[in-house]
RNA sequence: GGUCUCAUGGCCGAGUGGCUAGGCAGUGGUCUGCAAAACCAUCUACAUCGGUUCGAAUCCGGUUGAGACCUCCA
């Protein structure tokens, strides 16, 4: 069964069918996180959403370059041509170098979502190491007749723009109506327009991270590095741009208008948009205050968590719906998706300590249907833009017959040795290497629980059921659950 | 106010004109020293009012409710 990927396109607003630039190579890139604080459960999911992707495409024997940013320059935290860089901020709040912050929490970030078995990119470019490309940019955009310098700040001229362009298609917007529904900026603004935006900004004296320039000593605009960067590592042209769904206005519009203006073409081909994550019903944000860190998370330590998390389970949580919908933070629901999370890999564990064995069974035809069912349905939910929920639910009616074949209900040779392979295979390589997850146990861990076993098969042998409990009360003390089952004796993870 | 989404059983969450998504929780069984795990069976659904259709949770319209973006945000 061979079935193309589709994916949905923001632009488009339907599901197209994947067609790469150059034939079987992808460049995608994706909005990476603006490293002013640590990373929390929404900054989790572009990360795994398109890590997925970076997977799926791999599978499907790409040669992908996967791109996400680090945007270590604060820009301004209020509005357009006022106020203070974040990292600025937060550096002054900290009393440390704006660098060093940066620094600081793109190391945090790192950590805490590798954590969650997010394969590095390809590349990670950083903004203050692109500052030259930036400048470029935004002097190609001047000499194109995009943008204009006034006091040493230099603006993106959107009326200019709006004459050979569309700015806001990809949104929805119209560039009129928005000017209708601005209000008027007090004070001075050197803009043209209100809703021209900034490429590159004069630095005050007090502003730490400033650069020289064509202008003076500046900074550049939010939207540019994405620009800067994406340009110079994909080309004027890629195939994929992704990031979250609050990003697509104004900073993708922005972006789109930049690569317009500098390179006369639009960057993408295909933008994709994960949804929210929100918490009773309210999206998740900084801005908002109502986040929950994955720090936290991990480590259970926030006021909203009854318990602390794994970080597989927050990655199976987040691969448990898809990623255009929004998904809802609950206790209840992390709890339910660790179980969940356990099941699959209690029955992965199973499966890789099979031996294909046939002792003249008869074929279960009905199993073998099963098997077949479910290992296209998971190729069908991946080509259909990315489905990982249907995925894992496929991935559960095997786990039946997985486990019906732990518990000799089912003899593996029911199956014919082929349709084990591959249900072996499509379960393996779906669970590991497409949806990323991973068995968490600690490996020094399994020989005082091998340990644990034998004794608890002796004690069972003699009948000493008091030491037989102890063992069990002392395997569950770690979570670990004791098969006693007919024909052996096994542990798997408490669900 | 403008633009746009969404509303599914106790909870989370897929799906989309006729065919049981799945997980968690519940109930009844099988198994067990008792359990657990697992398996089998099973109960709860498609916000509301109309329309289209042989047939709609799925398409269309109204109503109600929730959310997102319009300012920085994953």
């Amino acid at each position: 069964m061979q079935q193309d990927l589709r994916v949905y396109n923001t632009k488009t607003r339907k599901k197209e069918v994947f067609n790469p630039i150059t034939e079987g190579k992808v460049g995608m890139y994706v909005c990476g996180p603006t490293v002013y604080g640590d990373a929390h459960l929404g900054h989790a999911r572009p990360a795994i959403t398109f890590d997925i992707l970076y997977r799926y495409f791999k599978y499907l024997k790409f040669d992908v370059c996967y791109v996400r940013n680090i945007t270590d320059v604060g820009h301004l935290v209020g509005d357009a041509d006022e106020g203070e860089d974040k990292i600025a901020k937060k550096a002054r709040e900290e009393k440390i170098d704006p660098f060093e912050i940066a620094k600081q929490y793109t190391e945090r970030y790192h950590r805490d979502i590798y954590a969650l078995n997010v394969l590095p990119p390809d590349v990670e470019p950083r903004a203050t190491q692109h500052i030259q490309e930036q400048i470029e940019a935004t002097q190609q955009m001047i000499d194109n007749g995009f943008a204009y310098e006034v006091n040493g700040s230099v603006y993106f001229d959107l009326e200019k723009y709006n004459e050979k362009y569309n700015y806001g298609e990809l949104s929805g917007r119209i560039l009129d109506e928005m000017q209708n529904n601005t209000r008027e900026l007090d004070g001075q603004s050197d803009k043209k327009n209100p809703l021209d935006f900034a490429l590159w900004k004069f630095a005050e004296p007090e502003h730490l991270m400033k650069w020289d320039s064509p202008w003076g000593i500046g900074y550049p605009g939010w939207h540019l590095e994405c620009t800067a960067m994406s340009t110079k590592y994909l080309g004027k042209h890629f195939d994929i741009h992704g990031g979250g769904l609050d990003l697509m206005f104004p900073h993708h519009e922005c972006e789109i208008a930049q690569g317009n203006a500098c390179n006369h073409e639009e960057p993408a081909n295909y933008w994709m948009h994960n949804n929210m994550i929100t918490i009773n019903g309210q999206k998740m944000g900084k801005s908002l205050g109502n986040f929950i860190t994955l720090e936290e998370i991990y480590n259970g330590d926030h006021k909203l968590l009854e318990n602390k998390y794994s970080p597989m389970t927050v990655r199976f949580f987040i691969l448990q719906a898809q990623y255009r919908s929004t998904l809802d933070f609950s206790n209840d629901a992390l709890g339910a998706a660790k179980k969940g999370f356990n099941k699959l890999m209690n029955a992965l564990r199973a499966l890789e300590g099979f031996e294909y064995i046939h002792n003249g069974e008869e074929t279960n035809e009905k199993q073998e249907k099963v098997i077949d069912s479910a290992v296209n349905g998971c190729l069908r939910a991946m080509n259909d833009d990315m489905n990982t929920a249907v995925v894992i639910s496929h991935l559960f009616k095997l786990t039946k017959i997985i486990n019906q074949i732990n518990m000799n209900t089912l003899p593996i040779g029911a199956l014919s040795a082929e349709k084990f392979e591959l249900m072996k295979t499509t379960f393996i390589t779906f669970t590991k290497d497409i949806l990323g997850l991973k068995d968490e146990m600690p490996t020094d861990l399994l020989p005082s629980i091998y340990n644990a076993l034998e004794r608890y098969k002796t004690a069972k042998e003699v009948k000493d059921y008091d030491s037989v409990d102890a063992i069990r009360a002392e395997l569950k003390e770690i979570s670990i659950v004791v098969k006693d089952m007919k024909h052996k004796i096994d542990w798997a993870y408490e669900e």
